[in-house]
DNA sequence: ACCTGAACACCGTTCAAGT
DNA sequence: ACCTGAACACCGTTCAAGT
């Protein structure tokens, strides 16, 4: 397919640096993966980068966009087709994210890492709280509909991510089914599902 | 106090280098410092580290099962002085867990790093989850005083260190508070509390 | 027994120079 | 406009040598 074999102008090394990096973070173990081995794999003398990423931190602030982005996509499919919020897409939810860490855990931490995050300042509101607010859309709708709690939406979802994303952190390090056994992340989405939902009684 | 000036032998420079290591923690920004650094600060070689540690992941790994302890008292103190397991001393035991992780931001990110995790698989049950152990013992008191729901005690603990896990990084990094508002956390761990006790009608 | 100094391989980053 | 090669400051680690 690509019958241009190595032309001095790589054409998009932008893009190969980016996709080299996500494929050492998909094999590799730890998400630290050094600038040099990058531009190798690339095919690119190491000094290269510095043309199209201002540090190194920059291309971890990239790359951690792009895992804000697939975390929101993988969201998103978990509640489609699903005519509106119900405990069912809520767990459905839950899964997909938790899902997505186990599927990219060097990506995850790396989302979260503080060397992304340090020039994630800029438009960072745009997509890096994206679990954020499909959280908060979620429990307005449930609210609505009155199987939620009432109360402050983004405070319950505030609530939501946290549990989350500790959840996914743990089972990503396998710190919970040592102790708390196979049913640990099943057994953590339901109770946060409990926090939430209307009293019975109320 | 210490007259001694300056000897060969340091005395017990171990101690020394882990004092030095948790000073740059507790002032620095980012748990990343260097190991030259530390010996640095400790008024020693930057080789001499090797003959107490075999290599930094080692420092790292001795400083996190530091961080657990004082954790561990940190969670223990806040539930001292009450009499028994009580929603009051859920919440007290909650906003102490949160508020080591902000009081020590790096240590905390350290103690759940790759790094650091690398080689605490030795004796990593007395220490690592003592926050789970101290959840669980909490939850099966409460389920027999007959306020918190029935059900696997390591489940609902699994469930709650994951909660307290996130929200605390999350607080760490000051993801919260923006788009939630000032109460995220008190209103974070309400609903963690809601989610373990025992509904009003069963 | 404990620490130092030189040395090695490596990394992020810069910059003059090549195409 | 885009990439290379040499160079710099730095780091973790090793090892022979000092006290």
């Amino acid at each position: 397919m690509n019958d241009e074999p190595k032309r001095y102008h790589h054409g998009d090394l932008r893009r190969a640096l980016l996709d080299a990096a996500l494929d050492v973070l998909a094999e590799g173990q730890g998400w630290k993966f050094t600038l040099r081995e990058i531009a190798r794999r690339a095919g690119v003398s190491h000094t290269a980068a510095y043309k199209h990423f201002p540090d190194k931190a920059a291309l971890l602030s990239e790359l951690a966009a792009i895992g804000f982005e697939r975390l929101r996509t993988d969201l998103d499919a978990a509640l489609s087709n699903r005519s509106q919020a119900s405990a069912d897409s809520f767990v459905a939810m839950a899964r997909a994210y938790v899902g997505f860490g186990l599927s990219n855990p060097n990506l995850y931490r790396l989302m979260f890492s503080a060397d992304a995050r340090q020039r994630a300042n800029v438009r960072r509101d745009d997509r890096g709280e994206a679990a954020l607010d499909i959280l908060i859309e979620f429990i307005e709708m449930g609210q609505r509909s009155g199987w939620l709690r009432e109360g402050d939406a983004r405070e319950f979802a505030g609530a939501g991510w946290a549990h989350l994303h500790g959840l996914t952190l743990l089972m990503i390090d396998d710190l919970l089914a040592p102790k708390v056994g196979p049913n640990a992340c099943e057994a953590a989405i339901a109770v946060l599902l409990e926090g939430l939902i209307a009293s019975p009684q109320k």
